[in-house]
DNA sequence: ATAGTGCTTTACGTTAACGTAAATGTAAGC
DNA sequence: GCTTACATTTACGTTAACGTAAAGCACTAT
């Protein structure tokens, strides 16, 4: 397959078709067109699993967008690359600032398990 | 100090106080009292402590909510108690995703960053 | 006494990310 | 030619998580 209809995608992912055409509407995704309907082809696909990752991760769609631009800086010059670099460094501090916290969740998390296991012993 | 303000709060974890009453408002919180003023202790904090690493990992107040209760099972008897270990699974399955999305990420945004230094080098 | 600082409540406003409904187009199959 | 399935556009509606006045109470410092 390297062709894929919006229903396609939005069965592949679990999301409705409206939440795909918003992205377009906001920019985001921009498919070619066969007569009206909409073409998806392989790096579009790439860019849709990017923005869903990004959700995954709490960022906004906006934030989703600047990190998906870095990957094509193509014509950019050398200040727009020197923006890049700052801005994959800060989002670098987000995600392992997010690392953090999930590490200390899940531990917390371990301890309410075992507290939850004890307790259903005891009380058996 | 084992008392806080609320704009002590505020500034600390660098919130506004119209936050810490929304948490209020929907029940995330409930300081006392010193005659209509809000005083929190150290478990306050540490609430709104969890409260604001959920928001991080991009967690709804309710899914954060949900994690809180979990500390405090007290008087829960044992059907309430495998909901809990229930909750926990799948809070654990969310929080390994994440971790799994942010390895992705954080390797993308190295590839992203060399890419980005080497195209300096090169057209310098 | 008054001005300032920090607290309070009440309540309408705002933004992001879609949901949902209505009306219509189009290609496939009977 | 009619139905069914899937596509489209347009546009108003919804929810979460606060923002932002507006108006007033309580203590302190001048």
């Amino acid at each position: 397959m390297t062709e894929f209809s919006i229903s396609q995608l939005a069965k592949e992912f679990e999301i409705t078709t409206r939440t795909i055409r918003h992205y377009e509407d906001i920019g985001l995704l921009s498919p070619q067109r066969r007569g009206q309907a909409r073409i998806y082809n392989a790096a579009d696909r790439t860019r849709l699993r990017l923005i869903l990752r990004g959700k995954r991760l709490g960022l906004s769609l906006e934030d989703s967008r600047e990190i998906i631009d870095m990957y094509e800086p193509g014509k950019s010059n050398k200040k727009q690359l020197k923006k890049l670099i700052d801005a994959i460094q800060s989002q670098r501090i987000k995600l392992t600032q997010q690392l953090d916290d999930i590490g200390k969740l899940l531990i917390d998390l371990d301890q309410a398990e075992a507290d939850c296991h004890e307790s259903l012993k005891s009380n058996s």
